[in-house]
DNA sequence: ACGTTGACCTTCG
DNA sequence: TCGAAGGCCAACG
């Protein structure tokens, strides 16, 4: 295994974030190995194929927001999906001291 | 091969 | 506490 591919060093680590906890993309890209890679986790994310059971949804900005604008669909379903694991939004933010891995 | 884009992060004011 | 600017790196055209 190894970095043989990085896209799916990331998948795994998305897959291991706990129900009920957030993380931010620098830290998945941290713990993938690739700390200046948070973009790219994006960009995965986003190449991500129809089907897959990754919680992508686990994942938001440093700023403990979710990466889409507020009036998409994408981000009330998002925010929804954290919420029914327990995740609380303050001012459309998440405490990220509190839900942080 | 070059320039632009992007589900970002950190620092400064 | 909030806003703007710079930095970083891979993928796309």
């Amino acid at each position: 295994m190894q970095q043989d591919n990085l896209n799916e060093r990331i998948w795994q680590v998305v897959a291991a974030i706990p129900q009920g906890r957030v993380a931010t993309y620098g830290q998945v890209a941290a713990l993938a190995g690739a700390p200046r890679h948070a973009r790219y986790v994006g960009t995965v994310l986003k190449h991500l194929p129809a089907g897959s059971t990754l919680p992508w949804f686990r994942v938001l900005n440093a700023k403990g927001e979710l990466s889409f604008p507020k009036d998409s669909s994408a981000y009330q379903r998002q925010r929804e999906a954290l919420e029914a694991e327990g995740v609380v939004f303050i001012a459309g933010r998440v405490n990220l001291a509190t839900f942080g891995v």
